[in-house]
DNA sequence: GGATAATATGTCAAATATGGCATATAATAG
DNA sequence: CTATTATATGCCATATTTGACATATTATCC
C-alpha cells in the first residue's frame, strides 16, 4: 500500500499496519494481485511502444479487443498465464518477464 | 536445448540451431515451457526445503497430493497461475519468483 | 523378501478462464 | 458538434484447469 496514504491513515486515528489488516487481504493474495498489476502494466507498456492497437494485439493472439482491455486492467477474470502468453507474444523475453516481476 | 546434445547432433550432420527447428515449437512456446519448468523445479525446492509432503503441500494449497505432483512436474495441465500460487502460499516473496524466472 | 510411506499417472465432474459479441464510454480529428 | 477510432464493460457458450479419487510406481526401512 502507498506509504503517503498509511500515513494519513494513521493521522486519523487509524492502525493500518499493511493492506492485509485493512482489506482482509492474506500477504499471498497481495501479493498475487501485485504480481498480476505488474504485469498487465508491462503488457500495455510493451503494446503501446510497438504502436499496436488492442485489436491488433487481440489479432496476434487470436483472442478480442474485450480480453486484451481486460488483460490490461488486470481483471480479476484474467489468470496470469494469459498474462504471460501474451507478453511473450510481443517478444518479451523471460529475463524481461522477471525483472518486470521485480521491479 | 542443451548445448552438448545440440554439438552431438550436429555432429551426425543435424542443423539444429535451435528447439524451434528442431521440435517445431515456436520461439514463444519454448519460452513459456522453459518457464513453467523452472517455477516447479523452484517450487518442488522450497517443499522439500521446509520439509513437507506433497500430502502436507496438498493441505496447504487446499488441493490434492496429485496435483502437486503434477505441479512439481510441471505437466501441461497445470497453469502458471496455479504454480505461482503455490510458491506464494510456501512464502515465496515476488523478487524470489522473479529471480526463479531469471535463473 | 515384505511392509510402509512418498510420489506418479489416469480419469472425470465441477469450477474457472476464454473468445466473441453487443454496447458503452473515452479520445482524437475535422 | 459529429464522425471516427480506440478502449472499456457486461454477458455467455465453450474450453481449459482444478480437486478428488483410484491405482500404479518408486523409495525406505526392517
Amino acid at each position: 500500500m502507498d506509504k503517503q496514504k498509511i500515513k494519513d491513515l494513521e493521522q486519523r486515528g487509524w492502525k493500518v499496519g499493511n493492506a492485509e489488516d485493512f482489506l482482509g487481504l492474506t500477504e499471498e493474495a497481495a501479493a498475487y494481485i501485485e504480481l498480476k498489476i505488474k504485469l498487465s502494466t508491462n503488457l500495455k507498456k510493451k503494446r503501446v511502444k510497438q504502436n499496436l492497437t488492442q485489436v491488433e494485439l487481440a489479432k496476434i493472439l487470436k483472442s478480442s479487443q474485450s480480453r486484451v482491455a481486460k488483460l490490461e486492467a488486470g481483471d480479476p477474470s484474467v489468470s496470469i498465464d494469459l498474462l504471460i502468453r501474451s507478453l511473450l507474444a510481443l517478444g518479451t523475453s523471460n529475463k524481461e518477464i522477471a525483472r518486470a516481476i521485480s521491479s
